[in-house]
RNA sequence: CGGGGCGUAGCGCAGUCCGGUUAGCGCACCUGGUUUGGGACCAGGGGGUCGGAGGUUCGAAUCCUCUCGCCCCGACCA
């Protein structure tokens, strides 16, 4: 068959390349680590972001937009943020091209070299931030809450489709605040706006939890995360939110005059998802059918298949549906192609992740039903006409809800705990997973099971975190419980 | 940058070890017909600088040298 694809049990790797090229979501570009994100893939980015651009806005926060390109001395104001990002940026060095004079087509005109290299920005903390401290004068102009959604580049050395490409698209908050608290509060808050977005919408349930800090972002006093659980057993990160204490401030000398005139540095946050989401979505819900979407992000909700082909009756019978449907703001499209059969026609809408099929065929008329598919549990029933739209509209509810439950249910069956290192490598090794452990916080401990087992501590969860015996490998007094994992 | 693998039609591949008419298969595409409730079938057809350059040879997809590109595994990371 021309669209079967890879077994998730053979090779996981290969499956989820397979769906991402086979269901349409993004295709290898021309250009080494870049993807061409297809229109369905990037559908299901735009619902995303239009869902988490209203979340956004609802708690007060504004989209602007800051300059693609970062002087590089802007880069090196904050050491530990320049640190982390210097390996893997792409740098504009001239600003013309030329003929050769060889005859070898265009070269880069040795003249046009610019004074100040410049950085595509892999984040944008630093250009912003030297915005900030022209908009930050008193008390007054904070809290400063902005978001930017724009792409950014990261030279990595290796790149998966979504998962890690070396342009992604993504959003970037950056807010300025008076005090501390603030601050942090708005790093709270934004964390558990990530948790609810993945676990209400992309139906991915996720584990709140702070950094360690050798996984802390660079320049951050603290880094929040989401993390998932993904089902070949790997964890996924799947969103942060940072606070920068008052490092890019200084770095960037933002000062603001509080209501006694005194002059105080800001305290800062900053926070971002990507479409790394995307490639989340489909290894938490899809199978060897193809891509499985949940409702409540899927381009296309229900699409009408008529049985064997559309002819003058079933499409006014599908046109009535989709009409009632939409009504009821459910996303409908009626497959008119009458060149394509049906068997055809299932197996691409299963491999494009459409939570649901209507099919409509004389046979069902005559009885006055017709058939509907569920695509997460491929069951098939029969239905009324006359309460099918109703029936639709709760069957959506119950698709989100099942892929969440099933997600649920596969990461607590793979989360484990463990006492001793024996007992951690057995269960990494046969089970895979989450497994919660107890660490002594030292940072020595973590660089040696990840040595040992390339096993990292996804996080320290914010609740049950508390240590009840000595470090696993260490045996050091514990400190905190933490959650280990293989990550993508 | 290290270790593996692969470049042959739009896509997926066989052929390469051991050189030999006109380079083959599946999918897709085009034409015609029969079909049509789970990826239709039959017949016919179009499409190739065998990644590139050089060499060996009567003869190269196949052997040799150089080169370019891609994929996978690692180091790096959202």
């Amino acid at each position: 068959m021309a669209k079967e694809i890879t077994s998730r049990e053979d090779n996981y790797s290969q499956w989820y390349n397979d769906i991402v090229k086979k269901a349409g979501l993004a295709d290898h570009s021309a250009v080494r680590g870049c993807m061409v994100i297809k229109p369905l893939g990037y559908a299901i980015w735009e619902n995303m972001k239009n869902q988490l651009d209203s979340m956004f806005k609802e708690s007060g926060h504004v989209n602007a937009y800051f300059p693609l390109f970062i002087p590089k001395s802007f880069l090196s104001r904050e050491a530990q943020h320049v640190e982390g990002f210097a390996k893997e940026c792409a740098v504009v060095t001239h600003h013309r091209l030329m003929n050769d004079p060889d005859g070898n087509g265009v070269i880069v005109d040795p003249s046009a070299k610019l004074e100040e290299e410049l950085i595509v920005r892999p984040t944008s903390e630093t250009i912003i931030w030297n915005t900030y401290k022209d908009w930050i004068q008193s008390y007054r102009d904070l809290p400063l809450l902005i978001n930017q959604w724009a792409n950014v580049v990261r030279w990595e050395m290796r790149t998966r489709p979504f998962l890690r490409t070396a342009e992604f698209l993504w959003q970037e908050g950056h807010t300025a605040h008076a005090t501390k608290k603030e601050a942090e509060d708005e790093t709270a808050l934004i964390h558990d706006i990530y948790a609810r977005f993945a676990e209400e919408y992309m139906a991915m349930p996720v584990i709140k939890g702070a950094k360690t800090e050798s996984e802390r972002f660079a320049g951050a006093e603290d880094t929040y995360t989401i993390e998932a659980l993904m089902q070949d057993k790997k964890a996924l990160q799947a969103g942060t939110s940072h606070f920068l204490g008052q490092n890019f401030a200084k770095a960037f000398d933002v000062k603001f005059a509080d209501n006694n005139n005194k002059e105080e540095y800001v305290w800062a946050t900053s926070w971002g998802v990507s479409t790394r989401l995307v490639g989340g979505l489909v290894m938490t819900h899809s199978d060897d059918d193809g891509l499985i979407l949940p409702p409540k992000l899927a381009p296309t909700q229900v699409v009408i298949v008529p049985i064997p082909k559309p002819n003058d009756e079933i499409v006014k019978v599908a046109r009535e549906i989709s009409g009632k449907l939409k009504s009821m703001g459910i996303r409908v499209d009626i497959d008119l192609d009458d060149q394509k059969r049906p068997g055809y026609k299932f197996a691409q809408y299963e491999m494009e992740g459409v939570p649901i099929r209507i099919g409509i065929g004389m046979r069902d008329l005559a009885k006055n039903q017709l058939e509907i598919a569920r695509r997460d549990t491929k069951e098939k029933s029969f239905i009324p006409l006359e309460t099918v739209t109703d029936y639709i509209s709760s069957l959506l509810v119950e698709i989100q809800e099942n892929l969440f439950n099933k997600a649920l249910n596969h990461r607590e069956d793979h989360t484990s705990e463990v006492s001793s290192f024996d007992e951690f490598k057995d269960v990494l090794e046969n089970k895979g997973g989450f497994i919660k452990a107890n660490w002594d916080g030292t940072e020595e401990t973590e660089t040696r099971v990840k040595e040992l087992t390339k096993a990292t501590i996804r996080c320290i969860p914010l609740e049950n975190s508390d240590p009840d015996g000595p470090d696993m490998l260490s045996g050091k007094e514990g400190k905190h419980k933490v959650i280990y994992a293989r990550a993508y």
